[in-house]
DNA sequence: CCTTGACCTTGACCCAGCGTCAACCCTCGA
DNA sequence: TCGAGGGTTGACGCTGGGTCAAGGTCAAGG
């Protein structure tokens, strides 16, 4: 006969979770002995490995006391099910693995691969890494939202890169973000903005509008603001666009009159 | 500006789990408005991305808050411990696929593949039900305590099984299993068992002595008293068999004078 | 016979990572 | 002005046990 401990110890696991499993109802309470002892048979050893089975492939103890209990074919089907959410869960850890390793990989925080090398284009071509900074936080809010569409987005956004006036804008707004609002030089900049959307053919533009149709207005919604928080002259540079037919930044619209 | 539940859904998590991250510091506590709600700008939303990639790969919210504040080496040290995790999480799933599919599968409780063929050897040679039944019990203990020496006792248990005799005995011992303690009968069981024990060749014994050498002493005591538990006549037997020169059952030994 | 140390008993609190009330205040549109 | 639907803090609940606490018991040795 096998005390308590003896038993944990066949079985490999503590004398705590025996004590529990009797709790809960999973393991039947042996007689004890006159001095109150739980006294074990090998069985009870035999019973308690099974429960460890089911519990380390992380089925809850409610469940492995219905499954000890239940008949052979609902325990099949049990058993077809727990090693469908194993399967499930190894997917899962392989994907976090990949998020992760793109989190510790520099800008890769939470970004698909097509998105890490956009930024890497930005950096060739020799923006600042301020504004990258900001390019790429902004991203990660558009991947965490719209990830089925980063491809398309991207591509959008690197076709513009081709153009070297916008890249030429790009570098200029470094300085900018050290600008105190109402700074007149932000008149020519709104000039620039303007002029380069003008360039943009009519069907260019309704191919750009077409491409970020996909984008939800809260989302873009989202971009403005973090673009107003974190340049103190985004306001007032959005107020001269304005002036000249355009309104939003995220998503520049004609204003129709 | 964002509300808490703004700041939520964006980034896919719940309300209670961000007041839970201020709580626990891993989200700095934003502004509060005239009326006391909290107020977050985008790059609140990025924070909480960052959290929940780590959190999702299942490292601690009191790690996650260390990580966050880590510089750029520490962080990539800490990403490499946590796809170590993973990929040990993953290969323990892909184990426990396997031992929750043996649990299903009739005999495999919890049992490797060659114990089960031997119990089908057993099944095969027709050995009663019944017996086949208290043998596996017997190995699922084996198995949990000495699971890198199962491949070696089995091969033994095989071999001892080419003996017809043997074969004989087992058979037997269904009937043995109704018995009440001090049937006459025990006496002739014992003498075909020490005859058994005597056919084996001087150095056959000790390579079956060396092969069961690597059991330890508590499990043999184990097994023995799993058997003297099932069956009535137990004590009885080994009492007559020891009569005759041997002590034990699990692991005989010829007793020295 | 007594002590000592190892083991047994029950009961109760503690942890993560939130879910789920409760009880109250604030905002906004009709 | 009212009611719905936000927000606020605080407290308890869940799993699967770990970890005391405060005793009773056992076997061995002095």
């Amino acid at each position: 006969m096998l005390t308590i401990s003896q038993l944990a110890s066949y079985a490999g696991v503590t004398v705590r979770a025996v004590r529990h499993y009797h709790a809960k109802g999973l393991l039947v309470e042996p007689e004890r002995d006159h001095s109150g002892y739980r006294r074990y048979d090998a069985a009870a050893v035999v019973d308690l490995i099974k429960i460890r089975i089911l519990a380390d492939a992380g089925v809850p103890l409610s469940r492995v006391k219905e499954l000890l209990a239940a008949g052979d074919d609902d325990f099949k089907k049990a058993v077809a099910e727990i090693d469908k959410r194993l399967r499930l869960e190894i997917r899962e850890r392989q994907s976090h693995r990949e998020r992760i390793a793109r989190l510790a990989h520099g800008d890769g925080l939470a970004l698909p691969p097509e998105a890490v090398s956009y930024l890497e284009r930005l950096r060739e071509l020799g923006i600042p890494e301020r504004i990258i900074e900001g390019e790429r936080d902004a991203w990660i809010l558009v991947a965490a939202q719209q990830p089925q569409s980063m491809e398309a987005f991207i591509r959008s956004k690197v076709g513009q890169l081709e153009d070297p006036s916008v890249v030429e804008t790009y570098k200029q707004m470094e300085e900018l973000l050290d600008w105190e609002p109402g700074d007149p030089r932000l008149e020519a900049i709104a000039d620039r903005i303007v002029s380069q959307l003008e360039t943009i053919s009519p069907e260019d533009w309704a191919a750009y509008v077409e491409d970020d149709t996909s984008m939800p207005p809260e989302l873009v919604a989202l971009l403005d603001s973090m673009f107003v928080e974190q340049v103190p002259v985004a306001r007032d540079l959005m107020r001269l666009v304005e002036k000249r037919g355009y309104t939003g930044w995220t998503k520049l619209e004609r204003i129709e009159k």
